[in-house]
DNA sequence: GCCGCCCGGATCGCATACAATCGCTGCGTT
DNA sequence: AACGCAGCGATTGTATGCGATCCGGGCGGC
């Protein structure tokens, strides 16, 4: 029943904000789709699960509709984000305006340091590549979004580093929910390539090499399904349970 | 003393959300510089200006503090962010990467009727660069930052509108920090520029009309004048009363 | 006289309590 | 039988209370 557990439960450990801890796990509970899109959260099941009051639940919530993965209807509660194709295409068309300069900052900026972590994340998701199954499928959008987030971060630029958060999150529902599982796993070859480019410090060719990754994972995705009424979009809103 | 006044105190008319608008009034009024980067923003202190209790001050506090213009500090309190050189450079940065691209996609996206507002904008400008005085440059920067969402709501897309939002806000207090009071309004005619790209589709044209203007704007600001010590550097975040 | 320590006030963290709102169910009416 | 409406349960919106934490000032020791 549990959803996920706190590390520490008895909140001493924990140290500064155990909100923040909630947020960290309903938001990888719904980008690995643990938390189907359209379920409710209710506040008081948010906290009962959490071991907290409203207060942290509610404060959690709220902090994942700023990230644009839950959606809060006033007076009516939270749910899953459940992002039509119009989104997921909104979502691609920003990753595509801010990932190729990203690449290209983290071309002049990359300490090695950076590039040390971004060698070992390859290593690690090539591990999981060699899995099969739906969990091993999840562990690996997960792992190739943090890709990008590392990307972000050896740009150097905190600000770049947030938005990337947000639109890495809101890519990994959208390929949960849109994606065709058979080619996502293409995308790693295409990582290597980035920090080779990197290390060569070739801007160009990062960025060029982002352009055709992201391209390649937009490729995969089926953003044409729920175009049949307008009906069926609205009707998309409510849970399916 | 009273910062600023909800429309409607008695909290009908407002409607939706009150923390909404409160948030909204601080964000202006610290873009404004009504309200000195540094200050201390008590929880109790907001509550009352506004005549809430402190849960909804502190969400408003929460919510800008996600933005970038307040700094929350655990068990100590919420002052107005006070960015220092380097926060600037990345938020300058952040801007460099996105609004060409925005500019871009407004090419392609914009319709007549955002290019009407766009115009009417341009209009309003000119009108506040008539006026000269320390509120008329604080409205100046504020129209300013305007024109930059309207171009960003122009491209169709809201995520980046949001980021925009941020962006904006962040370098409008940059701006209040750190501009030379002199040739902030050189702004106007590239704005105009801008739109006659847009109006004739010249992609091309407004992303580099755009580039330039964010690069005037930069130019325009003092960024090294805190260069002293790292000391300084760690004093500037105390409160300046 | 200077330094470190302890204590008090202020402020936040979090929980709980009360009020407002919404959707739903069941009844009465047409 | 279908529609409209009123009461009710559930859930959120908002306020307040209590304990925890931190900063600053006063006191004692060196």
């Amino acid at each position: 029943m549990s959803l996920a557990t706190i590390p520490d439960p008895d909140g001493r450990q924990t140290a500064d904000d155990r909100t923040q801890a909630i947020r960290d796990h309903l938001r990888d509970a719904i980008v690995d789709r643990r938390l189907a899109p359209g379920t409710k959260l209710t506040e008081t099941e948010v906290g009962a699960l959490f071991n907290v009051s409203r207060t942290m639940a509610r404060s959690a919530l709220q902090m994942l509709s700023f990230e644009g993965l839950v959606r809060i209807e006033r007076n009516r509660g939270a749910f899953v984000a459940n992002p039509d194709p119009g989104e997921a295409r909104q979502v691609f068309a920003a990753r595509r305006l801010v990932e190729p300069g990203i690449a290209a900052a983290a071309c002049a900026q990359a300490t090695p340091r950076d590039l040390a972590r971004l060698r070992a994340h390859l290593a690690d998701e090539r591990r999981h590549m060699d899995l099969r199954g739906p969990s091993a499928r999840r562990a690996e959008i997960k792992a190739s979004g943090e890709f990008h987030l590392l990307l972000a971060e050896a740009s150097g630029n905190q600000i770049l580093h947030r938005f990337m958060e947000e639109l890495i999150a809101r890519s990994s529902l959208v390929i949960a929910l849109y994606g065709r599982s058979g080619a996502s796993s293409c995308g790693h070859d295409e990582h290597g390539g980035i920090v080779d480019a990197l290390e060569r410090r070739d801007a160009a060719a990062a960025q060029a090499l982002v352009v055709r990754h992201i391209d390649h994972i937009e490729a995969d995705l089926d953003l044409d399904q729920g175009r049949t009424t307008s009906l069926k979009a609205a009707l998309s809103s409510l849970r399916p349970t």
